[in-house]
DNA sequence: ATGGCTATATGTTATAGA
């Protein structure tokens, strides 16, 4: 089974190149970000034409995520839990039907900036309850993927320009302790168990020539429960869609399980 | 670069992203 993120950086604005992507790599399941979408307004279509089942959990303007699958999804959960005050939406999960079951949660992280003040204070809180809600799973024996885009350079081999990024909220310490935390709970960090060295990136921003440059960072993890990592057979990371026509700012980053 | 670009709604400018 096939398991991909990718922030597409608004649905709409990706009706071409996000299709196109899911006709060459053919994911069984995608956890998208940044739809940008009230789910009333998403275009479902193009992506049920292709036999995915589609789970929205939108909001109008910017944030925003989904579920694509072609199996079925069953217990689908929209919102992290832990504050029910927080009204943006950055978090689905669900429970992918097949003879041996996996939960699937896809999670857009808040970005943090600038730090300090308070978009910052609600990236740590945001985190805090990631981690309290991660503890939890490995209570089950269910397999479990967190996927999506963190906005956390976890070290300093995540990124081209380390040194561009010391006061970044995507790169404090208080952000990297956070996801440090989540992970030594017993997740495992999938890409990093196939590519141990610098240069594996799955951002490139769109201004001053970043990508033309490989100025990247690291920001889009998938992280696995115990249960899940036993199964990992494979990673990718698509990277050549970054160069293609108008493009997300993220590519997508994918695992396979047996 | 004290944000060079992109996307969306609040729409011919502001907000957000990373």
């Amino acid at each position: 089974m096939k398991i991909a993120t990718f922030n597409i950086n608004g649905i709409k604005a990706r009706a071409e190149a996000l299709p196109a992507w899911l006709d060459q790599a053919q994911p069984d399941v995608v956890v998208l970000q940044e739809i940008k979408s009230v789910d009333d307004a998403f275009p479902r279509e193009p992506l049920e034409q292709r036999g995915y089942h589609v789970e929205s959990h939108g909001q109008k303007g910017f944030n925003g995520v989904a579920i694509l699958s072609k199996l079925p999804l069953s217990d689908i959960r929209r919102g992290l839990p832990g504050d029910d005050a927080d009204e943006q939406s950055r978090w689905i999960e669900a429970t992918v039907e097949c003879p041996r079951p996996i939960r699937v949660c896809g999670l857009y992280l808040p970005n943090g900036n600038p730090a300090p003040g308070p978009k910052f204070d609600y990236k740590l809180a945001w985190m805090a309850r990631l981690e309290r809600h991660a503890a939890a799973f490995l209570n089950g024996e269910v397999p479990v993927v967190m996927a999506g885009d963190y906005n956390v350079i976890p070290d300093p081999i995540d990124a081209a320009r380390p040194e561009a990024w010391v006061t970044d909220a995507l790169f404090l310490p208080e952000s990297r302790a956070a996801f440090r935390r989540i992970v030594n709970l017993g997740y495992t960090d999938a890409i990093r168990t196939r590519n141990s060295g610098a240069g594996i990136y799955t951002f490139w921003d769109y201004q001053a020539g970043a990508w033309e440059r490989n100025n990247g960072i690291r920001i889009d993890h998938l992280l696995l429960s115990p249960q899940a990592a036993d199964r990992l057979t494979g990673t990718g990371i698509d990277k050549a869609v970054r160069g293609l026509e108008k493009p997300s700012d993220h590519v997508p980053v994918w695992i396979t399980l047996d």
